[in-house]
RNA sequence: GGGCACGUAGCUCAGCGGGAGAGCACUACCUUGACAUGGUAGGGGUCACAGGUUCGAUCCCUGUCGUGCCCACCA
């Protein structure tokens, strides 16, 4: 017995255990060997975060496509996990232990924060993992992975010692994007361009052997720089070399106020003559653009700021070089100053020597860390490097040919823009929480990469050996001794960027580098679904990660959804405190709910702005299915063994056979386009607008009447439309229609398991290939087909009948309303001049006809009795004689409304049709058409004509 | 500076070469034998603007205005 109330926590908290249970969601289950399987790799979360709306939007449509995959009969596996999340997950101990007075991350050491780290994760790794089951995600959850398990972690040190090897991985110093808060490095994909209102001062720089006079213009030369902090690591002044007003001065020298360094003045296009005052100051260990134009010119590189992002002038050698008697003293009062800080300082000391032009107000783009949110600086380091534009050109190829698809097309090309320009990736940090660089160092800082401690320190020992720095003893007990190389070798302490191993995650997550069967049956994957936010960071290095690993891309289709984002279209953020959590919209609602919810807004073009009340508008139509399933059992119609709809005599249920075989097409068609919001769409209005608001109230005699074959047919065709729509409904309702499915279908088996009532297109022979029997293909022998097809049947004549009654009824509720006829107030109805398959069909519904239109009797005239509202069904008279009720006045008006209509209508056909050019050049089925709409309201007119006459002889 | 979207009913959005659609909101009516988490009916739109292509444009093209987003090293 169906509950009286929808209680979504209930069912919810009962359908997970019986999945569980069952091992419903297991890949390669044994009923499923001989399929042709479906993959698709979740986008792992952060291993201690919790779920957002964002994962709710993404693993919604995961399961949607795979659940609806897995009733059409493929093997599936959704492959769940979870990322390690470097600097995030590290953030997060480390303020933890801050919170709670516990010593730092750097008081208690690597190994105890490591620890630490794993402990953190073990405590709430399996949060989002739970957020996920609530949501219903039907993923293989034997197979969970992260990212720093044993076996992902070989996979990482693979790639890593096999790129090396081939020179695709590399280590070079050049700048980066350095965080002075995290103190490491970052890759410029986690760095945010952010607008900030500063200044842009003008500072004069002392022209070499000139003396300095603010007023001698010949004297100096202006640069403008926003960063006027950085001045003491300038090395040159660059003008454009066409730029007349600083030719003669090419070659010569200024000396840097305050500083007193000799700095070369060259020439070099990078400099724009329109911009500030056409010579800019360069600073090669401190800007992106000067490091190229201090390369082309060999100007020195001299790196004043630490990693605190502070000034670092003492001790400095590279500063310090060639300077002038007394500079040190200098360098003595500005030393750890912070950046900020120091800006200020020098601007007034270089403002009180007469060294500031002038400053203007200006607006920049500054560099900030996602994560920390710090203004980021650039600075000169030794880091590790992928060599992306190698790996980036296979990855080109293959979206370019065809070999993976983005849906929609439009997203390749922010694919191909980004990949065309790709820079090298740096992929160390300077952290602690990650894949720790498998790089070992000699003495003379030689580098030794090998997949193991053992294999590098013995490399590094024979080479070191051969080169006769240690002997052979040495080397020996070096080699048994950890203890004894300590200091002589050493690893490299950075961990590799997360997305490093994420790029990894198809391959690795099936047991890659090892030859597991799951690699050979899973890979490569059929689609990966993903917000547009990490094409960059994930997609693109998938692709070039699989391609160069695994030779074939790592998906076909690459499906990317828009963001949610809260009712108004702002960004859900923490500090704007408008974030949506989607657990509570499921303790509300229902994660049914939820999930229709994102489904039919998952459109292509625009975000998806999220309320409580779309949630709600969803949960009710939950309500209404479930109430259809009780009316259904109320009424005792389940489905009889063997019982075949296409051979129901009945037109209703002819009928309701023709609307459901059109819906299944529709949804069918739509998960295959991955048109989710058309897909749930369509299903929306199958369910109330077809099979509630009709169906079953047309059906409502029938069942309530007389025990016979009408009431049996119908019977059993309620509990039919019924099981395919809980079929249809499942990918997007699962816990609902699992239920309705176990406890009033009362049908064998997982409705997870159940067959797609639309059989899928043949398996093409590369699928077949991948499936691991010879047998038949695509089905397993445990999975029956249906023994109703879908894909054709049509039923016009029922569709004609029921289609009759339903403009009847509607026509007659729509007069009554503007009548303003009580509901309680029966009247009568008079078929007028009906036509033979009219009178032969309309007994068959007088009954309901009589309910649904409150009409007290129907019968047949040849004319429509004077003073009666006339209706025009289908071209066929329907009289309400209402003489003495209806005010003859507006009857008269609502006919001269539709006369009007109908002349509309006529001449818009009319004028086109004696337009020769659209017939002779439009399609011939439209022309046919439009001939077609004359006739037809030209009949209407007709009647309609009539019906006034009659109405006029009445008055 | 380059690129990508989007301007359709009061609101949120579908649609996309041949008579403007949904949900919510609104109005009126209805406790009818699954459902008030409901039902029935109704009002409401020069589909941003201007050109062009076409027999025909909300839809395709160009431009304008407006909105959002992404990328970029501009002093």
């Amino acid at each position: 017995m169906i509950e009286k109330n929808y209680q979504p926590a209930d069912i919810e908290a009962r359908m997970s255990v019986v999945w569980e249970d069952s091992l419903a969601f297991k890949a390669g289950r044994p009923d499923r060997r001989d399929a042709v399987p479906f993959t698709i790799v979740i986008p792992p979360p952060n291993v201690t975060g919790s779920l957002h709306m964002g994962h709710a939007l993404n693993n919604t449509l995961q399961d949607i496509l795979c659940r609806f995959e897995r009733m059409r009969g493929r093997d599936v596996l959704w492959q769940p996990g979870t990322d390690h999340a470097g600097i995030a997950t590290q953030m997060v101990v480390e303020r933890q232990l801050m919170e709670r007075q516990q010593p730092s991350r750097r008081e208690m050491g690597r190994e105890k924060f490591l620890e630490r780290v794993w402990q953190w994760k073990a405590e709430s790794g399996d949060t989002i993992i739970n957020q996920l089951k609530r949501l219903g995600a039907s993923c293989d959850w034997s197979r969970e992975r992260f990212t720093m398990d044993e076996g992902l972690s070989k996979a990482v040190v693979k790639v890593f010692v096999e790129l090396h090897r081939d020179g695709l991985i590399y280590k070079d110093k050049r700048l980066v994007n350095w965080d002075t808060k995290l103190l490491t490095a970052i890759s410029d994909l986690e760095v945010q361009q952010t607008e900030v209102k500063g200044s842009l001062w003008y500072l004069r720089y002392p022209v070499e052997g000139k003396i300095f006079s603010p007023d001698d213009p010949a004297s100096f030369i202006v640069v403008a720089t926003t960063r006027p902090e950085t001045m003491l690591g300038d090395t040159g002044v660059a003008v454009h070399p066409d730029d007349e007003r600083y030719q003669k001065l090419v070659g010569k020298h200024i000396i840097l106020p305050l500083v007193g360094r000799k700095v070369a003045i060259v020439a070099d296009e990078y400099s724009d003559p329109e911009k500030g005052s056409g010579a800019v100051k360069v600073t090669p260990a401190h800007d992106f653009n000067d490091f190229e134009v201090g390369n082309r010119h060999g100007l020195r590189r001299i790196s004043v700021l630490d990693k605190e992002g502070c000034l670092d002038l003492l001790d400095n050698e590279d500063y310090l070089r060639d300077l002038p008697e007394g500079a040190s003293q200098f360098a003595e009062e500005f030393h750890k100053v912070d950046r900020f800080a120091a800006r200020k300082r020098i601007v007034e000391r270089l403002e009180s020597f007469g060294f500031i032009e002038r400053i203007e107000p200006h607006t920049n783009m500054v560099p900030h860390g996602d994560r920390s949110g710090t203004v980021i600086e650039p600075y000169l380091t030794d880091q590790w490097y992928v060599d992306a534009k190698t790996l980036a050109k296979p990855a080109i190829a293959a979206v370019r040919s065809g070999e993976t698809t983005f849906v929609p097309k439009n997203w390749e090309k922010t694919y191909f823009e980004w990949m065309e320009n790709i820079q090298p990736w740096c992929i160390s940090r300077q952290l602690w929480w990650g894949h720790q660089i498998p790089a070992w160092y000699g003495p003379d800082g030689k580098v030794f990469v090998a997949e193991t401690e053992e294999k590098a320190v013995s490399h590094a020992l024979g080479y070191y050996v051969e080169q006769e720095v240690i002997t052979v003893e040495q080397g020996r007990e070096m080699a048994l001794d950890r203890n004894k190389r300590e200091g002589f070798i050493t690893r490299d302490e950075d961990v590799l960027d997360t997305w490093f191993s994420s790029a990894l995650w198809p391959f690795s997550t099936l047991g890659w580098p090892d030859d597991t069967p799951e690699v050979k049956r899973y890979y490569p994957t059929n689609v990966l679904v993903t917000g547009w936010d990490i094409i960059f960071f994930w997609v693109a290095r998938m692709m070039m990660m699989g391609l160069h690993f695994m030779k074939e891309a790592p998906f076909s289709t690459v499906y990317i959804h828009r963001l949610v984002r809260d009712e108004k279209g702002a960004k859900m953020s923490k500090s704007k405190g408008n974030v949506i959590d989607p657990l509570s919209l499921i303790d509300e609602y229902g994660a049914d709910a939820l999930r229709f919810a994102l489904a039919r807004e998952a459109a292509h073009t625009h975000d998806i702005k999220l309320s409580s009340q779309l949630v709600e508008i969803n949960r009710n139509f939950a309500t209404k299915l479930w109430n259809a399933c009780r009316f259904a059992e109320m009424n005792d119609c389940v489905l009889p063994e063997g019982f075949e709809p296409a051979k129901a005599k009945e037109p209703l249920n002819r009928w309701i056979a023709h609307e459901t075989a059109q819906a299944t097409r529709e949804v069918t068609e739509a998960l295959e386009a991955h048109t989710f919001n058309e897909a749930a769409t369509a299903m929306y209005r199958f369910v109330l607008n077809v099979y509630c608001d009709w169906y079953v109230e047309l059906a409502k005699p029938a069942l309530l009447g007389v025990d016979g074959p009408l009431r049996a047919e119908t019977r059993a065709m309620v509990a039919w439309a019924r099981d395919e729509i809980l079929k249809l409904l499942h990918p997007f309702m699962p816990f609902i229609t699992e239920e309705l499915w176990e406890v009033t279908a009362k049908r064998d088996g997982l409705l997870a398991l159940a067959p797609w009532p639309l059989k899928p297109a043949a398996p093409t022979p590369e699928q077949l290939a991948v499936a691991a029997g010879p047998t038949d293909p695509l089905i397993s022998p445990v999975l029956v087909m249906p023994i109703f097809d879908h894909a054709d049947f049509t039923d016009p004549k029922a569709e004609a009948e029921i289609g009759w009654v339903i403009d009847l009824v509607t026509q007659i509720r729509s007069v009554r309303a503007e009548m303003n006829i009580p509901p309680a107030t029966l009247t009568a109805l008079v078929l007028a001049g009906a036509s033979a398959g009219t009178r032969e069909r309309a007994p068959r519904w007088t009954e309901v006809i009589k309910r649904m239109a409150r009409l007290s009797d129907i019968s047949f005239v040849d004319r429509a009795p004077d003073g009666a509202v006339q209706l025009l069904v289908r071209g066929e008279v329907a009289a309400l004689p209402l003489k003495g009720v209806i005010d003859v006045a507006a009857e008269r008006a609502r006919l001269d409304k539709e006369i009007a209509k109908a002349d509309a209508d006529i001449k818009r056909a009319e004028s086109k049709l004696a337009n020769e050019k659209f017939v002779a050049n439009a399609a011939e089925e439209v022309v046919e058409e439009e001939r077609e709409k004359r006739e037809a309201a030209l009949a209407r007119k007709a009647k309609l004509l009539e019906a006034l006459e009659r109405l006029k002889q009445a008055s």
